[in-house]
DNA sequence: CACCTTCGAGATAACGTTATCGCGAGGATA
DNA sequence: TATCCTCGCGATAACGTTATCTCGAAGGTG
């Protein structure tokens, strides 16, 4: 059983707009202005256009349509990972698609080349702007597109090297929350596990930690662990906070890879024995035992901002660049409530 | 601050192959030749040409190479979500990568109507290629675009009112493999919770456990539960099939949503005491207790060899349609292991 | 020295669409 | 009836690239 082509053995041709005209008995021009529902089209040429459109099943060519008009109605968005829980990129989708945009997504997947890689091919590919979440420190070789018009926003992080709309969370309040909540539960020694400081929000959220412990008047000292996320990492760093001569009672986890390393290096039981609050949610949080208490970033709102600061530019590409800091909220589930 | 822009107040020209061209004082052939790594381009030539390149910032016009030369490099994927936990999807790109094609991906988000949108939209895109993992039941529409070269392979179901290459588990054995197993702990009275029968995975998976519970001699009724992924009514089938005068003592769930349904709605402690069996690995599977036993499907193969047959495909439009059928494996971690 | 081959570069025509311009027919106005 | 719009359609030139063909120069050979 073979899947059925055209007569040829090679790829058949596809109807043009010239076939459909002299399939029609009509000019080019006309065919055109049917498919774009041009409402200056006599209602007989109408009819024998449309007839020869559905004999020759023709569908217009978007390419030669975007090479002349300019315009893709594509945007682009480099994120971490798709095909993983990424409610960024669903709201980036839903958004763009409510306004009428075609999303092209792509994973930069923690390579700095591999980002490049897809940026690059992006502005090729002459997109109406990009949503990128940088993975990379020094982005300055995008400052030629950006001058040639190439609508850019950065989202999560801020991108280095360029000045470019961005839209974040608000880590160092996020961080200073999940610390207060249990400090509150009366804990003293609470520690740290998070992303590697190469990472801007790594930084970020582990600047504000550390910041948090002094505010409280708690050494920092052996209680603060961003780096890589690798078992051996976590569990390297997990048994210095935990198993130190003053061992921490709480934990701050720096983002969802690191609360889903710490509790598989952990096991469920001396998880539950610990208490936990993750910087951002983890899928089936409300399923563990103690249920997980984090830090909740607006993903959505993100994604949706995201989209409207790209919009915003595409329309107009001279307004000031901005930086949208989301809030994020507290999820109060159980592991954070741990007694001390 | 204002982000950097060209001169003038709307959008600036980019540079083409012609400025070049004239920038470095050579033909338009030239810089083609150039772009293109054509060897045949003496030294002093290319030296000028790459000068010209690097100082106007000159980066080609992806759509009118492939309005050229026809071919578009990138394959299109309309899957139920993107940016969800989607293994087979991550080993589309990833093979797709290899292969040097670009991947573009859409959510059809389990609605008829948007998987058409996107399908012709792919079509006008003319992609080299699409996946698609089928949710409608009339793919008629798509005919004229297989006869029209389009090359077209189906992911976990097949398509129905076309033949093209598919690449799908062995439902019916994951089924048996579930009920066997829930069998030989002891158990004799075993419901079925899945996806609806409008579903083809859905009807495929019911009746193979239809078939199970037959083969087995025990009756069916009350315990096959084939709908809709609500919380009512997934509420309502455990009633039925857990409270009724001859309770099932365990459970056979047909995908990921009905087996995360299924865990909600018991919450944690009654879900401890059935036995359960997943089709479908979930995120975290290992991290519940007791850890989820599942049905799992080789997702990294199915993606893999859905490019595969695509590329296939687009070198020989002609070959013969072929379906491949993926083994699934138990993977047994303790929630299947419940007593009877 | 004539001739043939080869090699590298340039002119030009596509690819399939939309935008600009023009033109003829028909109705309204003076 | 002459003039002026307006309306609807057609011819043609782009958009930015690659493919085909041509052509001049250089170099090798009889």
């Amino acid at each position: 059983m073979s899947q059925a082509r055209g007569g040829n053995g090679g790829r058949p041709k596809r109807p043009t707009m010239v076939d459909v005209a002299r399939e029609a008995g009509v000019a080019l021009r006309t065919v055109s202005r049917v498919v774009n529902n041009d409402p200056t089209v006599g209602p007989e040429y109408l009819a024998k256009v449309e007839a020869a459109i559905a004999a020759l099943n023709y569908h217009p060519d978007e390419r030669a349509r975007q090479l002349r008009t300019g315009v893709a109605g594509t945007i682009g968005a480099a994120v971490r990972r798709i095909a993983e829980v990424n409610p960024e990129l669903a709201a980036i989708e839903r958004t763009a698609r409510a306004s009428g945009l075609t999303l092209l997504a792509a994973s930069t997947d923690f390579d700095e080349a591999r980002e490049r890689e897809i940026l690059i091919s992006m502005c090729r590919q002459r997109l109406d702007g990009i949503i990128v979440e940088p993975f990379g420190e020094n982005h300055g070789y995008l400052q030629p597109e950006l001058e040639a018009g190439m609508p850019l926003v950065a989202m999560d992080r801020p991108m280095s090297g360029i000045s470019v709309d961005c839209v974040m969370s608000d880590n160092a309040a996020g961080i200073g929350m999940a610390f207060h909540h249990l400090h509150q539960h009366g804990h003293r020694r609470i520690a740290y596990i998070g992303d590697s400081e190469r990472v801007y929000s790594g930084r970020d959220r582990a600047a504000a930690f550390r910041a948090a412990l002094g505010a409280h008047g708690e050494p920092v000292e052996g209680l603060v662990h961003p780096g890589d996320i690798s078992a051996e990492r976590v569990a390297a760093a997990l048994d210095t906070a935990l198993h130190g001569p003053d061992p921490a009672t709480a934990l701050v986890t720096g983002n969802m890879d690191s609360t889903l390393a710490v509790l598989r290096c952990l096991g469920p039981e001396a998880a539950s024995r610990l208490a936990i609050v993750g910087f951002d949610e983890v899928p089936l949080a409300d399923l563990l035992q103690p249920a997980l208490t984090v830090v909740a970033q607006e993903t959505s709102k993100i994604g949706q901002t995201a989209v409207e600061l790209l919009r915003a530019r595409m329309a107009d590409p001279a307004r000031p660049v901005q930086t949208v800091i989301v809030p994020v909220t507290l999820k109060v589930r159980g592991s954070g409530e741990v007694k001390a």
